[in-house]
DNA sequence: TAATATTGGGTAATCGATTGCGCAATTGTG
DNA sequence: CACAATTGCGCAATCGATTACCCAATATTA
């Protein structure tokens, strides 16, 4: 068992002190090039790495920043946390990753031992069953940034980058109008839910920025599976009047209802143009590929990190600040009527 | 801005010293409960956190492990860090996650960063790129445990969690000839790299043990793009006997396939049973359902943690482990003939 | 009751790197 | 040639928690 090399090692092989080491190391200008080179020689010699505990304590520092996620494998979080470190390595921060499962207990557990981690803050998308915010507040109490990201929950002093929900199902429903449709139906989710209250809002403005009716027939539930989504489209294909396009929530619902639909001899765009939401990898590979609103991931992790630095940045003041990202659609085949 | 508070911190309120602080946050038996309960509850007022930097500067032990794949945001990786994460984090490892894009100098930086870091092991799925191995040899030479999962180098003193590209490819020949397909085609991807070669050789024994002759047209090539698969679909199609089943050797490539038989008008699976590689989350959405080699993302994280939990209890002996994990073959629609 | 245990906790070193201060040797200035 | 400035490096404290070792006060035992 080789011990770590430390500076002492170096040190008393060249017979000067550990101080000179450091300062030689660290390229300090009150040492001489001779001595630079002779310790820098010693230190590859030595295989010597600088022991980042010993400086994250001396310095305070421990460039380490704590995310949180209900789940790693799921593209969403993992696309997020890609933009995070995108932004975060080049300047020299590392990121610790934890996942809450969306288990409350868990999501405290996890919040205390980043604080003892000493990390200089926590970028977390809160668990869906989280009720209660005192974690939260001891991490404002010692000072540490805290962002929230995708999910948010009200409390003063911490930032935030969300997703414009609303605007993402207007942008859908409003480019189904432009294609012509006339009888637009949306699928939806769980309506306790805020980010699904959002899209039907959007979906609704949409109709009603453009004249048209909003038929509470034409919206139907659906759970997060693609036989839901077979299932709601049949709903709506059973309506007196059945929907010429279909705005979904989500995208499985997306594209269950697309299965469906071919399975009963529709044509998709012709007879029925759909849209999701998420843009998940599979929707580009399905036939027809699958428009639908993309919630960025790569940029709200980008711009947690960087709300992030401009906190860090601007000591002494604090910032509170909230950034709603503008989603895009994605238009693909299954909502293009006229060619292209 | 509040400082954090430390063990001195709550010495001072109660007139004690910090090495009674400490002991009594330890429960040590040699501090009287009354003692220990003053402590606990001036910890709680003070908002008190051990510093798990100092704890690992003095023990030694920095209870991080480092854990490096080519992305992130790739399912496949994101499923194996989970199952690292399960593993680890009930033993109190908390797990830094880089990424190197497939790039050796960054994944060099990586592991120079992580020895910096003092992580007590490094569990890394190397880069397509990497061909020098220097800097794993730095990592052996410091002690430190260090495993390779899905992609390995030849280097001794190594632990590996791989999977059985050879049995899974033969597994997935083996199920299209029990469903009495006869002519087996094979799509394979890039064949310098060992687990392509693996699959191919799984496929060419499966139909060696049955009796079947391989045929080289049956096998073509194709880039990890959809289109592709329908561009190698058309070359096996066109050819003067057409296989009736295809086996490719990831799932783009099978999904690929099928979309152009549906165009000429071929039935799946009663033309043509497909098989795909990787159980990619979108095969279980497919119209039909695509069958597939599950590489078990999950197993082989919690596997590649046991080993390394292994290695630090073995402490002294030295250990080097290969652990070659069976895929399992998701058998859905695309190639079920009898119904089902 | 004197001698010995036991209880409860203080002292100070340690982990590795950094840095303000001090000081000797060398160089520069008048 | 005497004094000042510069160069180059050592000394020792510091970050926060742990722990081997030591010691006083009380409890136990013969």
């Amino acid at each position: 068992m080789k011990k770590k090399t430390t500076i002492y090692d170096i040190a008393k092989e060249l017979n000067i002190t550990a101080a000179t080491v450091s300062r030689a190391l660290n390229n300090n200008p009150r040492i001489s090039e001779e001595t630079k080179k002779l310790v820098l020689a010693m230190a590859a010699k030595l295989n010597y790495k600088q022991n980042k505990l010993a400086l994250a304590l001396k310095s305070g520092k421990s460039n380490n920043v704590g995310v949180v996620v209900p789940f790693i494998n799921r593209n969403f979080f993992s696309s997020v946390i890609r933009g995070i470190e995108e932004e975060l390595n080049p300047k020299g921060y590392n990121v610790i990753i934890s996942q809450t499962h969306e288990d409350e207990k868990k999501e405290i557990d996890i919040v205390q031992n980043l604080l003892n981690s000493q990390v200089e803050s926590i970028l977390i998308s809160v668990s869906r069953n989280t009720r209660t915010n005192e974690h939260f507040k001891q991490v404002l109490r010692k000072n540490i940034p805290l962002i929230f990201f995708d999910r948010k929950l009200e409390l003063g002093g911490v930032s935030s980058v969300t997703l414009d929900d609303f605007q993402g199902a207007y942008q859908a429903t409003e480019h189904l109008i432009e294609q012509g449709c006339k009888h637009i139906a949306h699928m939806t989710i769980d309506l306790a839910l805020l980010i699904y209250q959002n899209r039907l809002a959007g979906y609704k403005q949409a109709l009603e920025d453009h004249g048209m009716e909003f038929n509470p027939d034409y919206v139907v539930g659906l759970k997060s599976e693609i036989v839901a989504g077979k299932d709601a489209a049949k709903k709506l294909m059973d309506l007196p009047k059945p929907p010429d396009a279909i705005f979904s929530a989500n995208d499985l619902g997306a594209l269950g209802a697309i299965q469906y639909l071919k399975e009963i001899g529709k044509k998709i765009p012709e007879d029925c143009c759909i849209v999701g939401f998420s843009n998940e990898p599979f929707t580009q590979f399905m036939e027809p590929p699958i428009s639908s609103v993309d919630q960025s991931p790569l940029p709200m992790g980008k711009t947690a990190a960087k709300v992030f630095l401009e906190q860090i940045n601007s000591k002494g003041v604090k910032i509170e600040k909230s950034v709603v990202l503008d989603p895009t659609l994605e238009i693909r085949k299954s909502s293009l009527k006229n060619g292209k």
